[in-house]
RNA sequence: GGAGAGGUGGCCGAGCGGCCGAAGGCGCUUGCCUGCUAAGCAAGUGUGGGUUUAUACCCACCGUGGGUUCAAAUCCCACCCUCUCCGCCA
């Protein structure tokens, strides 16, 4: 959510900032126009309240000094302003819940360091690394090993429908040795702190992190109790701290989950059909940093850079654009993906997304900090994978596979798969 | 699922329907003091909103939503959450 202010006194601002992003500005205007009502009437309901105040001090001192008569009169006189009131609140409640609905449609206003343009062919290449190998003979792609009885599409077709997929043997280990690894990265050596998450969580959480209300259809949620499924482990982790007021000595703090995400994909009919790149549920390792405003664009760059750590460690080729306007995330101030190199694609695809929420979750979700000299701010929100688990798996395969169909496993996994050097 | 107890400020904790935005303690900030640190002394310290150039003024908030009342942290109702005991269970 966007502070109000910021629309009411940096109109164009706001309205730059959804022109960019290629959203509808006509919202702010239907927003200034509920907040002017809203601000009138509480003046009016505020002028009231305070004289309905007064008239109650008066006849708590009349009924102390025994004039009955007179307390009588004001009693009176109170009630009416009294059934004002109430009419007045009735109002006020009404328009406070139309602005707060409509206020939290708003994307967050992207950086001065994103570029602008209206899809992902304007995202800025930041860096790039390694060198995508040359194989000399035809490369498989991931879906092509299904014969080895290590991917199971079609039992988990009949298991739970399409974009699912069963892992079996040693790529069952090799998911399990994937998890373990980046948990020990982020713990051991990038200073995160290890949380087990639930993955059902209440409505109102994952208000808070911005997927309810506007993306309600990405969703799987469960009845009778109204839970909802994480699509991501941002969603917890970032809520840890909902309506808290943190310590400004306790800041950066730094989170590290594994969990599965669970996305109903509802927009992408056609999109990444075959293989498991797009599946309804897959692994993920999750980094969340809570941080001061003025260090949040700092952290991010480290963000990005515990995120990559986990590609140069497996060896496999990447690189990172800064996503731009038009392709930046509802939450996002400011996003990196990393892209990994699939030979099956023949291109760079997704792993990561590193992102910047800046107060944008804090204001929804309530939280805070208190600096030194006693002020109270909303801290800064920031999230990455670190990394997608899946989409690394398959870029094992792709990329250290052999002509005769084995699959090396990289060094940094070894010592997780009981010193196992080739996947037959 | 059944029975009971409870939700008050950053934290702990008190609070006869009006003088309660709320005692006291801890913490925090500033100053004093003492070789340093700790302790001690003194002062300050809730959040959000509205009007305003400013000073300032006003309003709301004691889990949430209703109700009673001239007036609610305090009384009533509903809901949510936490804890304890019993049942069930990995």
């Amino acid at each position: 959510m966007i502070d109000i202010k910021l629309i009411r006194e940096k109109n164009e601002i706001v309205k730059e900032a959804l022109r960019k992003r290629g959203e509808n500005q006509e919202i702010l205007d239907e927003i200034l126009e509920i907040d002017e009502r809203r601000r009138k009437l509480l003046t009016q309901l505020n002028q009231l309240r305070a004289k309905r105040n007064d008239l109650s001090k008066l006849v708590a001192k009349l009924k102390a000094q025994k004039e009955e008569e007179k307390s009588r009169e004001i009693i009176e006189k109170s009630k009416n302003v009294s059934n004002e009131i109430k009419i007045l609140e009735e109002t006020l409640r009404k328009l406070e819940s139309e602005l707060k609905a409509k206020l939290l449609y708003i994307p967050n206003i992207p950086d001065g360091s994103v570029p602008v343009g209206e899809d992902e062919s304007k995202n800025v290449e930041v860096k790039k690394w390694g060198k995508p190998k040359e194989f000399d003979f035809e490369p498989k792609a991931h879906w092509d090993f299904a014969d080895k009885n290590w991917l199971d599409f079609e039992r988990a077709a009949k298991l739970s429908g399409s974009r699912f997929v069963i892992l079996k043997n040693k790529i069952a280990k090799l998911e399990r040795a994937l998890i373990n690894f980046m948990l020990d990265l982020h713990t051991k050596e990038h200073g995160y702190m290890e949380v087990m998450l639930p993955h059902l969580v209440k409505r109102d959480t994952i208000t808070w992190t911005g997927q309810l209300p506007k993306f309600e259809e990405e969703l799987y949620n469960t009845q009778p109790d109204d839970l909802f499924l994480i699509p991501t482990a941002e969603v917890p982790l970032v809520a840890l701290h909902a309506n808290e007021i943190l310590n400004e000595a306790d800041l950066p703090l730094k989170y590290v989950a594994y969990t599965p995400c669970y996305r109903r994909e509802a927009g992408s009919y056609g999109k990444d059909i075959r293989g498991m790149i797009r599946q309804h549920q897959f692994d993920k390792i999750e980094l969340v940093k809570f941080t001061k405003p003025e260090e949040s664009f700092e952290e991010l760059e480290k963000l990005l850079n515990d995120a990559e750590e986990v590609l140069k460690r497996l060896k496999l080729p990447y690189r990172v654009v800064n996503l731009c306007t038009g392709d930046l995330g509802f939450a996002a101030a400011k996003t990196y993906d990393i892209e990994v190199w699939l030979p099956s694609y023949n291109t760079y695809r997704e792993i990561s997304s590193c992102s910047n929420v800046t107060d944008f979750q804090a204001r929804r979700g309530n939280i805070r900090y208190r600096r030194k000299d006693n002020k109270i701010e909303f801290v800064h929100t920031l999230n990455g994978s670190g990394l997608a688990v899946g989409r690394t798996l398959i870029a094992i395969l792709e990329n250290y596979q052999q002509k005769d169909g084995t699959v090396i496993v990289p060094e940094v996994l070894r010592p997780y798969m009981d010193g196992l050097e080739v996947l037959e």
